[in-house]
DNA sequence: ACCGCTATTCAGTGATACTATGTACTTGTA
DNA sequence: TACAAGTACATAGTATCACTGAATAGCGGT
């Protein structure tokens, strides 16, 4: 969610949308909205309410400087642990004993 | 962890040591015990107690079938996770609107 | 007797994932 | 004008999880 935040100016309903058509089909709604209000509750995103045309409005989240730090961080440790874990799936293990 | 015992039998010290080897340097012990525990209680191992001549007894973890089947499903949930999420790092997002 | 290494257990904290439900705005239609 | 359907957000509640810190204990060597 912070990549896809990260991307351009978006909103929650908007998001559950995007991460389905990316293959998350089972996402609802209820669970991308706990985050984002963890991303406000860690004041990671900026806010703005727009009106729109076709519902409600909508709340546009946008990444402040904290979230891009926040970002990083996690792609940094995604390259770890997704290395080590593609470690783990392909090699033998070191057995010492 | 899954995937550290299927190689073969091990008992949550050495399994503390293995992580620790593959880099995940800051795994303390009481982290692996409590996921054996979980281990236990969800019954995807098989235990054994042997004595060690260097300490207290050891307790040895082997996969059963319902932890081989619980790593089968990690392993499938990971190749399309870690994909997805690869995808999204390197592609743009299509943008409705 | 005690230190250092080996080895396990458990109580407690805080974060996280997810669901279910409720609310509300807009457009189209019967 | 009632209501269905799509859009949009909020939140209480449940279950799980990750991690820490502290306690306990067995063994070998000094």
């Amino acid at each position: 969610m912070l990549e896809i935040i990260s991307r351009g100016e978006t909103y929650g309903y908007e998001i559950t949308q995007q991460l389905r058509e990316l293959g998350f089909t089972d996402v609802v709604e209820g669970t991308v909205y706990t985050i984002t209000m963890r991303l406000e509750k860690n004041k990671l995103v900026d806010i703005e309410k727009k009106k729109s045309n076709v519902g409600p409005p909508r709340k546009f989240y946008k990444l402040n400087t904290a979230g891009q730090e926040r970002l990083e961080v996690f792609w940094e440790r995604w390259e770890f642990v997704s290395s080590k874990i593609n470690e783990l799936k392909s090699k033998e293990i070191q057995r010492r004993r």
